[in-house]
RNA sequence: GCUCGCGUGGUGUAGCCAGGUCCAUCAUUACGGGUUUUCAUCCCGUCGACCCGGGUUCGAAUCCCGGCGCGAGCACCA
């Protein structure tokens, strides 16, 4: 067959290759191996979120694939509406190095460099393509709206360069004077007409958090601005970001052009949402853990990676999350189930087997029976080891849902009937079809709690909890219950939400 | 309103640029079955989709036009 193709029809054969199924991320454009330089820019007004992970994910990926450089920037230019927070400079780099496996090779921090913002503003009043506009927000947005030049778009180069200096000066207030680039008001795109690039902030009354920067400026830049002549001065080839900024790709190529520089290739993703989260923003979860409604920054209920990795999720299922999800610029909509099930893959070979008895009764053991009992550590993995429970003293523990039945099998070890509050052996061998349920020998165990999240609210499971030796931090798995992180020795977290129990 | 973008099973995703091998890929969910002395893991199976209408073409998920739906931007936020 193949033959026939061959002779006949040989570009049947090549179609075929094309058509296979692609692995990974699509090629970047325009990259050459060793030349590509990504960045991730995150405003550092809270740790990272869910949501920037895809940020971090897929352009770190594409470091990888490429053998470029990754740089994590800083976007903190705003001391107002959404101020800095000094602490998250540090989580974010360290939550960047957990999720994406090494450092950023260079991180930048747009506080940092205002003078050579300065220095692009002053070049570009100088060169007439930006000017000091003083109308109000108000007044601009009538000229915007109506396609007409506002008075201070012809005023002369050296008066412009007169108000760049009162501004530097603080010889104006915030929203009497800020720098516009000049686009065209014509432009049919009313987000691209003669767009602001630098305002001033009150940065005696809102300061940098930055004890170096502080209330040093009072003049910013503002984001399409300081992006764009930061990409440039960084070198950045390739731009990959969330959809809502392409209007800031439209504002900054037209600033490139003045400039006369070349726009790097950019891609974007759509929206995500995840189903049980639904909407949260940094602003709104800084909030509400100040008013005590979550316990911190860490809490399970809230989609930061903080919250996420506190309840076990690891670094490798977020990233083959983000990766399945890839680059589209379709708005969606995922099930948080989808994320669980990267993690199960990714922790079930090493989570060590566990039992916690929900609520648990106890029962004393009559009839002949060994008083020690050895078993796996983990079924599929006996290299795991295994250990070992002490039935010497016969009291037992077992879960109160499964006391509906008065004959059980105690699992790897024993049928037994159900009397009072006496569980009589009838056979250590499997002898019918009743149910086999987990327990606990009471010498073995001890009280603990497990907690879990459910519909945004906290969870709190007493029970017993069988002896162990495994530190905080190790991911178990409580056998019929589900997948738990040790908080403590007898306090644990249930890694995923748990939809039928409890 | 103006501007931009996106529409493949319940949820994601591949295929679309370079039309035929697509009665459409893979994953997830749900359901069923198998392995297993866990309601876990693993394995097998089943259900299930090209937004609508025209056009071009021998042939359209793929190209063109129109409609509809959804989303984003139009901040002196990022």
């Amino acid at each position: 067959m193949r033959e026939v193709l061959e002779r006949e029809a040989p570009h049947l054969l090549e179609k075929r290759e094309v058509k296979a199924r692609r692995e990974g991320l699509p090629d970047l454009k325009n990259a050459e191996k060793g030349k590509v330089v990504l960045r991730f820019a995150p405003n550092p007004n809270g740790p990272l979120s869910f949501g920037h992970a895809r940020g971090l994910v897929i352009n770190s990926t594409y470091r990888e694939m490429y053998d470029g450089e990754f740089i994590l920037r800083f976007d903190d230019t705003d001391t107002k509406v959404k101020p800095p927070m000094l602490e998250a400079y540090d989580v974010i780099q360290e939550e960047t190095e957990w999720l994406t496996g090494r450092k950023p090779d260079r991180v930048v921090f747009a506080s940092d460099r205002i003078d050579e913002y300065y220095n692009h503003a002053h070049t570009m009043l100088e060169q007439g393509f930006g000017y000091v506009c003083r109308c109000t927000a108000e007044e601009f947005k009538e000229f915007r709206i109506s396609k007409t030049n506002c008075p201070c778009r012809s005023q002369p180069i050296s008066d412009n360069l007169v108000f760049w200096k009162r501004m530097l000066d603080g010889k104006f207030k915030p929203g009497d004077a800020v720098v516009r680039v000049k686009t065209d008001m014509q432009l049919k795109n009313p987000a691209l007409r003669d767009w602001p690039a630098l305002r001033l902030q009150d940065t005696a009354l809102h300061p940098h958090p930055r004890p170096e920067i502080g209330s040093k400026y009072v003049v910013w830049p503002l984001l399409d601005f300081q992006s764009a002549v930061e990409d440039h001065l960084q070198g950045v080839t390739h731009i990959i970001r969330g959809k809502d900024l392409m209007d800031s790709t439209r504002k900054q190529t037209l600033l490139y052009e003045h400039f006369g520089w070349t726009y790097p290739e950019t891609m974007y993703w759509g929206r995500v949402k995840v189903h049980e989260w639904g909407g949260f923003s940094t602003s709104q979860m800084r909030s509400d853990i100040e008013s005590g409604t979550y316990d911190g920054w860490d809490d399970p209920r809230l989609p930061t990676l903080a919250g996420l990795r506190k309840r076990g999720t690891q670094a490798k299922a977020l990233r083959n999350f983000w990766m399945e999800l890839g680059i589209t610029q379709k708005d969606i909509s995922v099930p948080l189930a989808t994320l669980y099930s990267h993690n199960t893959k990714v922790i079930d070979d090493d989570a060590p087997r566990l039992a916690f008895v929900r609520h648990a009764a106890e029962f004393s053991l009559e009839g002949e029976h060994p008083d020690k009992l050895t078993i796996p550590v983990h079924p599929n993995h006996s290299e795991m080891g295994h250990r070992t429970w002490d039935l010497k003293g016969g009291q037992v523990w077992l879960e109160s849902d499964d006391l509906e039945k008065m004959d059980l099998r105690l699992k790897e070890f024993a049928d037994v009937a159900l009397h009072d509050r006496i569980a009589r052996v009838e056979s250590m061998e499997r002898s019918d079809q009743r149910p086999i349920v987990h327990w606990l020998p009471h010498n073995t165990s001890s009280e603990a709690l497990v907690m879990g999240t459910k519909d945004n609210t906290l969870l709190h499971i007493e029970g017993r909890l069988e002896r162990h030796k495994y530190t905080p931090g190790t991911i178990v798995q409580l056998e019929r219950v589900g997948y738990a992180i040790l908080i403590d020795a007898t306090t644990l977290l249930l890694c995923h939400e748990n939809l039928q129990d409890d």
